[in-house]
DNA sequence: CCTAATATACTCAGATTGAGTATATGATAC
DNA sequence: GTATCATATACTCAATCTGAGTATATTAGG
């Protein structure tokens, strides 16, 4: 959709930069893809979380993952798509690069120059399956990793109850490394990042919440990678189901991306079947954003914009008037530059 | 600023993810580094550009590059700032990283599983020094590589002359591949990322009109390539300036995220001096953005959102009534979730 | 056929936006 | 020194969009 799909990276290039470099200063890298699979299940967003062998902290869950094969496949995407299908048995739509993460343990041995790896996030939606179908792994409510992002019932308690005061706690002590790049102070960003005294919760900062918590050692993770801070971890409560390697923050990643996304791009059908009613596309967008929607101004929103067209059909039993069944209009694409479900949170 | 900072991958990953995978599938891959480095220089946007001996196509130009030395840097990002540093003496500001590119080339013979190189790009902003500072390159004017992306003077009339009836003429044969994955006909992309018979004209898809222009191989890069619809490129009239690698395809990418994200964040500012008008600061956002901009409504924008606030001075000699100087209130990051310069094309 | 539950339609005030006119103030020519 | 120019800045107004409410339609269940 958004990720370049035809260019060719040509021999040539590949050559020269070779050429151009120093065979000593290239220490060998390995590729890693890691794919989160995002689906929406009885109104519960979901990601395909395959659970294997337990790391050192515990963890036991993980998202897909497998090299990047040069000598297989021609682009990442495809080699991604070969190997979730054949390790998941999901067929993958709509596919997106996150992001290239490279950053080199801090527990490392300094003089470590062994092969590193460098993992590729990738985003990919999908209409969730039901888990019979699935070769491996299970359909997780991506809220098990992230309590603090579940807003469907209001404020979620774990954010006053423990968050709020390690991380004030946190944000009191000195910074370790005095860096005089930081140009905003750990409390502020505490204060942003969570909404704390009158500051709005934006729900697009997936990421930058879970990189507080790492940092401020409250994630089990951070303490396996061996934080100062998380020292103390035996005297922590678990914030979230920890996950092996850095997934948890590639899931991280894929939340706060999908969530800004379906604002102005009609990724959203990608999660719904082909035939659904308003209210159920509400729901999902609901499951994916958090807040409610008003009702009423949805509609006029989505009908507006001329993102779906009637079928003809009507859902019955669905508790009271029966609702007119909808489908995505492919056609919004080829009208207007940018559309999305562009909805901000309401009430009822 | 967006980049995920903080959080380190541990070494446990790293060895488990090479555990799990059979050395012989794995191999050797080589990372570069890529850097966009833009700035706005009288009005006009502009690159960082290293001019280097000329590929197989003639392209001399390129982007600052390095390889991505695990034993020396510990993250992408600061290798990124050290070699650019050293390479051209530019003190990076922002920078975020954009895509990673990973294709093989076509014109590989099909049996290669040499090392490959995968290239990280990276976007970075910072303020125009002049070319005396600069140890190598020199910047240069963004619409000298993407010369149908420079609406300042209305529609280009590249488009008119020479990239329409070309597209045209492209779209209306069969594509080689018929991929039954493609659910968007040519003429329908071709209109859409073009604008063409009153579609409308998108600035951030610079990156789908450049991939477009190289299918249907109308930029030099698809011919160096050994794109088969390009066969005949001695007969085509140049389409902007070449580049070496695939670094037109990574500056189209930077271009296209600029665009976008000056709308939602407040980047724009990474570009200006410290202390600025409020014209200067329009017509800066007018050099990324193309279009002009209402005047009147531009200052009620940024000073209704709280972007700046005035330092009190004037500058005289502005050829009218002295000009009021603002600086950036870095506070707004602090207050909204979202700022940026939410501008849309008007008139004056 | 009455009631509960849901779907859908309509209304309205306040905020935002596009675009215009009017005024302020220094530079420059004469 | 004053008329004129050029630019900066302030104000206005209608059209649209948005948040949030009320009203009506249509089914199921007793």
């Amino acid at each position: 959709m958004n990720s370049p799909t035809e260019l060719r990276r040509s021999a040539v290039s590949a050559n020269r930069i070779v050429a151009l470099t120093p065979r000593s200063e290239l220490a060998s890298v390995e590729i890693g893809l890691n794919a989160a699979i995002v689906a929406v299940a009885n109104n519960e967003p979901v990601a395909l979380i395959i659970r294997g062998e337990s790391d050192v902290a515990g963890a036991t869950d993980g998202l897909p993952f497998g090299p990047f094969s040069p000598r297989e496949h021609r682009t990442f995407e495809i080699g991604l798509r070969d190997w979730v299908r054949a390790q998941t048995g999901v067929e993958l739509g709509y596919a997106e690069q996150l992001y290239t993460f490279g950053d080199r343990g801090r527990s490392t041995d300094p003089g470590d120059v062994g092969p590193r790896v460098v993992s590729i996030g990738y985003l990919a939606l999908t209409e969730a399956k039901s888990s019979f179908e699935l070769a491996r792994g299970s359909w997780n409510s991506w809220y098990h990793y992230f309590p603090w992002e579940d807003w469907r019932k209001g404020r979620p308690a774990i954010l006053e109850t423990v968050i709020e005061p390690r991380l004030r706690d946190w944000a009191s002590r000195p910074a370790t490394h005095v860096s005089s790049t930081q140009p905003v102070s750990r409390q502020e960003r505490v204060r942003i990042c969570f909404g704390f005294d009158g500051a709005s919760w934006d729900e697009e900062k997936v990421l930058e919440r879970f990189e507080l918590l790492y940092e401020a050692g409250l994630v089990d993770e951070a303490a396996r990678d061996g934080r100062d801070s998380a020292k103390t971890w035996q005297e922590r409560p678990q914030l979230g189901t920890p996950m092996r390697f850095d997934h948890r923050r590639i899931l991280a990643t894929a939340i706060g991306r999908v969530r800004a996304k379906i604002k102005y791009r009609p990724v959203i059908f990608e999660l719904m079947p082909s035939e659904f009613t308003l209210y159920e596309l509400q729901r999902t967008v609901e499951a994916i954003l958090g807040p409610h929607l008003h009702k009423q101004n949805f509609r006029r929103l989505v009908e507006g914009a001329g993102l779906v067209e009637p079928t003809g059909e009507v859902r019955m039993r669905t508790g009271g008037r029966p609702a007119k069944l909808f489908r995505f209009r492919r056609e919004v694409l080829l009208e207007r530059p940018a559309p999305g479900v562009r909805v901000k949170p309401g009430k009822s």
